[in-house]
DNA sequence: AGGACGATTAACT
DNA sequence: GTTAATCGTCCTC
């Protein structure tokens, strides 16, 4: 296994602080845009109510399923492609989503494929922006991210976590809250709006 | 076969 | 602060 793939091996928890601060490369349509990630959730798999994978193996999720390295990416709110990283191993669907990042290679295409962006820090401000800017949608889901020969790859993934990371809970999840699983770089203007437990911010659910 | 809903965003008031 | 857009996926008949 390539030491890259090693470190993107194991608990989502544990994977997921790791992956701030490395960068995310994509080759799509002849031109190269590439981030640098500042803000990921961690999803763990049949334990995590709130993961894709939580009721199982579907056609949808088999990514997630597969070994660590991959990319998964799925469709949501009917218009929309949210990326992760797969990092469960021996068949445990373990992922972190990428939420966030600074573009830093290919800003002109990232600004052609996102219209509605007036300034750089909101390219790639949010999930689906994220995504977007790099072109990652179903012709992308699956492919390695530790293949040289990919479409889409990782680079400068670190052993340990960089500086100045902050632990919240995450964005539009309202289960499993018991314990902080999004990692974000703290201060960085590119990190999305805090949104905590599936409402918009403002106070917390009171029974 | 039918329907509810979502790891969101943009455009409103 | 609120809400529409828009459709694949999965659960329930």
């Amino acid at each position: 296994m390539t030491a890259a793939r090693e470190l993107l091996s194991g608990p989502a928890l544990r994977v997921a602080p790791r992956l701030l601060g490395a960068v995310l490369v994509s080759d799509i349509g002849g031109a190269s845009v590439a981030v640098r990630i500042t803000e990921v959730e961690a999803y763990e798999g049949a334990a995590d109510p709130a993961s894709h994978a939580f009721r199982g193996p579907t056609p949808r999720t088999a990514v997630m399923f597969g070994p660590p390295g991959g990319l998964y990416c799925y469709f949501t709110y009917g218009m929309h492609w949210c990326a992760n990283v797969v990092c469960g191993t021996d068949g445990v669907a373990a992922a972190v989503l990428l939420r966030a990042g600074q573009i830093v290679e290919g800003a002109d295409t990232a600004f052609a494929r996102r219209p509605a962006a007036r300034t750089a820090r909101e390219l790639a401000r949010g999930p689906a922006r994220l995504a977007s800017c790099l072109a990652l949608d179903v012709t992308t889901n699956g492919v390695d991210l530790c293949d040289p020969a990919s479409p889409v790859r990782i680079e400068g993934v670190r052993r340990r976590r960089p500086p100045r990371v902050v632990a919240g809970p995450r964005v539009g999840i309202s289960v499993a809250t018991d314990r902080p699983r999004r990692f974000w770089v703290d201060g960085d203007p590119t990190v999305s709006t805090f949104k905590a437990g599936g409402r918009r911010a403002g106070a917390p659910k009171r029974p």
